[in-house]
DNA sequence: GGATTGATCTCGTAC
DNA sequence: GTACGAGGTCAATCC
């Protein structure tokens, strides 16, 4: 770990090409203008902003405000700083696609250089896929009905069912799951895959049945039009049996 | 500016209240767990991560590699640390939606408070945006042909269309941009638009065209059976017209 | 507020 | 590498 405060742009110039040969992570707050080129193109003027550049190149640039970095390059395969005529240039080269960004810095308030160390795994609950497969396992208790567990990531040319069950009448029933609010482009989507299916099986037999916690007017009405089962999902519900299920640690729930 | 290396726990919460109150960029880098409960919820053990918190309450937390934040919180509408029996909180609560994000860090490496100004505006060229703007008034010179220019960005029931021109033969050209490569659903976009059309316009008088810089292949074959018209768009060249008549102050293509 | 769409989307994953 | 879909997407815009 490295920290310098208001560093001249020169020893800052070294002490970045020095942690990027290195890999450590590198933060800075500074004053700078911002350049990029590539998929886009963009200008913007001086300005105090932090400044990150992570072991693999990644490099952010932040405004004061917002989540958004204001400019950034993912995965950079060539980074260099460079003290030049009294200017610092950090230029940032992305291969594939080809794209460009270079900071310009005028002043350097903090500078600081770290081999941190970051092995945790990152536990999400109540992903679609975990969603998805608490579903196939308990189908009764979240759909309300009885029903038998053909298939998971079932594949049909479109794209993939998330789910795909049989009725006690013998139809098959097609699943779509959405996390969050249901669109009509969900239904439209999930018409497809019935669609598609149809081809093999009976139309009648095909019970296309969109899952999620919410639906948007527009995709209520779609659905109606185009023959597509809409359910309503207990999130809340569904995440504290998850949760349980995978024996978390410790409930962050709360607060709420 | 005030900057703090290896700062207690207790000191750290202090400055971070005092930073907060005063609105200040915090900019901390420290090993934490944490947690999160909202639209999702999740669990990060322990790691040394790099923490931001903005002048509007925005929190980022990153780890080592990476574009994107391994957790945060846009805009918060209350965020606290405290110290307690041994360790640090900080508690990040967001209304609509309401969620929660919780940061328990057990040492602090660095943590540096700013009042840093950014008043820059940021220049961006060749957003969808521009991109039609420049075809609706340079129709010719982008699509080769000769057509005037009826309508832009025209309402129609399922959406927006991008542009609307009128060709030599009196038809309507029914223009989808899109700045990346088209994917077929570029194209049943365009096709349900140009579809919605014909209630209004005898069918053989509609023109659906799809422009972009590149196209899938399975765009293509789409746009053959739907009956699209599609046309490459050269971005590179229209990037450098765009920018000659927007008068930027430097061009950044010299790397590339 | 809700709904829709674009984004230098990023990221994973399958092929 | 390409293609496709999910995302705590975010952010802008229109209603």
């Amino acid at each position: 770990m490295e920290v310098i405060v208001e560093p001249s742009l020169e020893v800052a110039a070294e002490a970045i090409n020095k942690a990027i040969e290195n890999r450590e992570v590198i933060i800075a707050v500074l004053k700078c203008k911002v350049y990029y080129e590539g998929r886009s193109s963009s200008i913007l003027g001086f300005g105090d902003r932090i400044f990150i550049l992570k072991k693999d190149g990644s490099l952010l640039v932040h405004r004061p405000t917002g989540y958004s970095p204001v400019n950034w390059q993912p995965e950079t395969s060539y980074v260099r700083a460079e003290y030049l005529d009294g200017n610092l240039r950090i230029v940032a080269v992305r291969r594939s696609p080809r794209e460009v960004l270079e900071v310009e810095a005028s002043k350097i308030y903090l500078l600081a250089t770290f081999n941190i160390v970051d092995k945790a795994v990152f536990y999400e609950v109540a992903d679609e896929h975990m969603i998805r497969d608490f579903i196939a396992k308990n189908p009764r208790e979240v759909l309300g009905e009885e029903l038998e567990t053909v298939d998971v990531e079932k594949h049909v040319e479109p794209g993939f069912i998330d789910l795909y069950l049989r009725d006690k009448e013998g139809r098959l029933v097609v699943v779509e799951i959405k996390r969050v609010k249901a669109s009509v482009n969900a239904v439209k989507q999930l018409r497809r895959y019935a669609d598609a299916l149809s081809k093999y099986v009976d139309r009648s037999k095909i019970r296309p049945l969109l899952v999620a916690p919410e639906f948007t007017g527009s995709a209520l009405a779609a659905a109606r039009k185009l023959k597509v089962e809409v359910r309503k999902l207990d999130l809340k519900k569904l995440l504290e049996r998850i949760r349980v299920e995978k024996r978390f640690e410790r409930g962050i729930l709360e607060y709420l």
